[in-house]
DNA sequence: GGCACGCATCGACCAACGTCGATGCCCGCG
DNA sequence: CGCGGGCATCGACGTTGGTCGATGCGTGCC
């Protein structure tokens, strides 16, 4: 089944003697191939992955200070994160009183919302 | 339906006058959670994400010299792309004289399968 | 056998990112 | 009204990542 495969490597090697260097076309407008990157790019460190799944598994927001006692890292590098999931699209903040909770964004992004649906 | 949103938060915030700062289970294991992230951060540039679109929409392998016509990058750094992407498990490479050819792996980890799935 | 070509690797540079301590702001409480 | 606590912001630092020019390696061709 999967002998098919070698045959059009050499095809397209025998075809490039005189075809080669022919530019491609973008398969995406460049602002959306940016704003696919993005979404990766705040979805590229173990801390968030971990953060996204919480507030997934709970279903309910999560106090800023239950993250800070979660993980080993200062308050303002758990405040960064929780910036970049939020400028994402991923989250939103909302405070009550002295606390500060955060949720996923139920009108979230479609494709944040893909993204987060294989996270692990 | 959604309207059991707001209730919990409230809920919550009353419940924090004397729980607060709980450490929160990790969802996944270090390693997991890193691997995860990985694999976003090899899609967490445009040119990569255009690079593998254009892989899967042309079904077949793909010269290095098509992608250095293509975007208006130099030629080591597409090279650096698609390493990366090679590291991470999506494309293999194979030369043929003087070319080199990428393609996506047949065998593609299943993570990485499923994040192609959702390229733009 | 030397030459030209395609590609990978190297070294350097700058921007972006993760991290922290210090600071400032806002809220509830005495 | 002042005080303490939770959180965001700021400034700084080291690391990582994207980019390039220069170089090296392997291959096909004259």
């Amino acid at each position: 089944m999967a002998t098919m495969q070698a045959i059009p490597t050499v095809e397209a090697a025998a075809t490039r003697v005189r075809g080669c260097c022919v530019p491609i076309a973008m398969p995406l407008p460049p602002e959306r191939a940016e704003a696919t990157a993005a979404v990766f790019r705040a979805l590229a460190d173990p801390t968030r992955v971990q953060m996204l799944r919480m507030l997934g598994d709970a279903g309910t927001p999560i106090c800023v200070c239950d993250f800070t006692a979660t993980f080993e890292q200062s308050q303002p590098t758990i405040s960064h994160h929780l910036a970049k999931l939020r400028d994402a699209g991923f989250v939103r903040s909302e405070k009550h009183g002295i606390w500060a909770f955060y949720s996923l964004r139920e009108d979230m992004p479609e494709a944040c919302r893909q993204a987060l649906s294989l996270l692990g």
